[in-house]
DNA sequence: CGACTCGTTGACTCTCTTCAAGGATAGTGG
DNA sequence: CCACTATCCTTGAAGAGAGTCAACGAGTCG
């Protein structure tokens, strides 16, 4: 288990991000898009770029929370553990999603990169003297957490009510869905996480997350699309099976 | 399935609760804590009363947003639906608890009294705009919704990765910590909860439920008390079922 | 090339659900 | 005060959906 990841570089920005908020591919998806110019350039003057390699360990559950991140580039995974290795992925993060929201001074979850990662890094002490001054990123920040929870919600009937089947398709039209805000395809759909990932996500295991996706892929709803891809063939097909109507085999 | 309880006296606060936050036996629980006594009277001045008979409904998944509350007396349980009727409660809330956050300014799930309940009700609109002059109460607001989410994310590891053992006895021990915060004794708990509201909390049915508490009684962890309490005969008994339960509370 | 990881598939098991029935408690009305 | 009913809780037996265990193919990397 890799702790808070010192031995990555915590150089700099991402090359082509030193210090240029404003030509930030994610801004208009990021917290930062509360803030002007003017706002946006205090905020700047707190962050610092980071970089993590896929399989490294951005936070961990238990540590002490020093900083909040934005993600620029890659996927995370969160989630946690049980003492006896059973695991729990409660969110998969896209770039421009929030990270690092702790209640006490304690992170209450670990995050993982799963593709190379680029986070805009911000002191937690320092952005939080700065939230006097930013009114609005405030309010900001409380939307991401009201949508967080919202999201956890979601997710909490899916693990309590839903079926193998459904969940499944639950998480491929969730994914779909988050493409679209990124101003990505909705179909053809990259797949960033391991089998494990989803079934850790989706509260199975890997046998019945590739059994059912198996079951989709001979219902035609979706097909693989190159290597770790799927096409949606069917989005009605899979809504269908989410929205609790009579399942068609 | 009942609206927005047009039926129920919207009439004022409750007796010995009318106007008098300064006497208030959830203020140091609520919201209201982060608050002076001038800013409270500021608060103070956009709160009405609220009553809610048990069974009924305080808010609506997918109706508009228009409130916040602050519970004072009482019992609530939050819920989704599927189409199918398939439910999951996600969560409880006892005196003290804040209720109504919403993402857009549509309610993300549903509330019902389970029993006699008294709110602090704030208009939405009224509330955002006071925010802005009280940012203390924002922050405090902040912190609500991190609890919650934390709390969430607990409950999605629980429903995931949790067997119906662990289920229940991690239920026991929140509503012991609950109780606690609330400075009532940990031990014979109060359960005003239906079996069925227990199980669609837990992912469960409620057969399973009333026989994982038979099991448990049967190891002498707990024992029945009085008509719906419980004793915890063995809090570190019960704990060793669980271990690794995060205590969030 | 051989070792490794990851994903898929098959056969069998098991925990929890489903279906069914009986018991306890409270409320109602005669 | 006592049926009578309705609701909730408990218990039993049988069944199903997902888990476990195991094997194999495909891609990856040293």
């Amino acid at each position: 288990m890799t702790v808070l990841t010192p031995a990555l570089p915590k150089t700099g920005l991402a090359p082509g991000l030193q210090g240029r908020c404003a030509a930030c591919e994610i801004r208009e998806l990021s917290v930062c898009s509360a803030l002007s110019e003017t706002e946006l350039a205090r905020l700047r003057s707190i962050i610092t770029g980071y970089r993590v390699e896929p399989g490294r360990t951005v936070i961990e559950e238990g540590g002490p929370a020093t900083d909040l991140f934005n993600v620029v580039r890659g996927t995370v995974k969160l989630y946690k553990l049980l003492p006896d290795g059973r695991r729990q992925v409660t969110g998969f993060l896209f770039p421009g999603d929030f990270l690092g929201i702790a209640l006490n001074d304690i992170y209450a979850y670990s995050a993982e990169a799963i593709e190379p990662l680029e986070l805009c890094r911000f002191p937690r002490k320092k952005l939080e003297a700065l939230l006097v001054e930013l009114p609005r990123l405030e309010r900001r920040l409380l939307g991401e957490t009201a949508h967080e929870l919202a999201a956890a919600q979601d997710q909490m009937l899916l693990l309590g009510r839903k079926t193998a089947k459904e969940r499944v398709a639950s998480f491929l039209i969730s994914l779909s869905r988050r493409a679209i805000k990124r101003r990505r395809p909705a179909s053809p759909l990259d797949i960033p996480m391991s089998r494990t990932d989803m079934a850790d996500f989706l509260g199975l295991t890997t046998e019945t997350v590739s059994r059912t996706l198996t079951q989709l892929r001979n219902a035609k709803l979706i097909a693989p699309h190159g290597r770790k891809g799927i096409a949606i063939l069917d989005m009605n097909g899979l809504s269908a099976l989410v929205d609790g109507d009579s399942p068609a085999d």
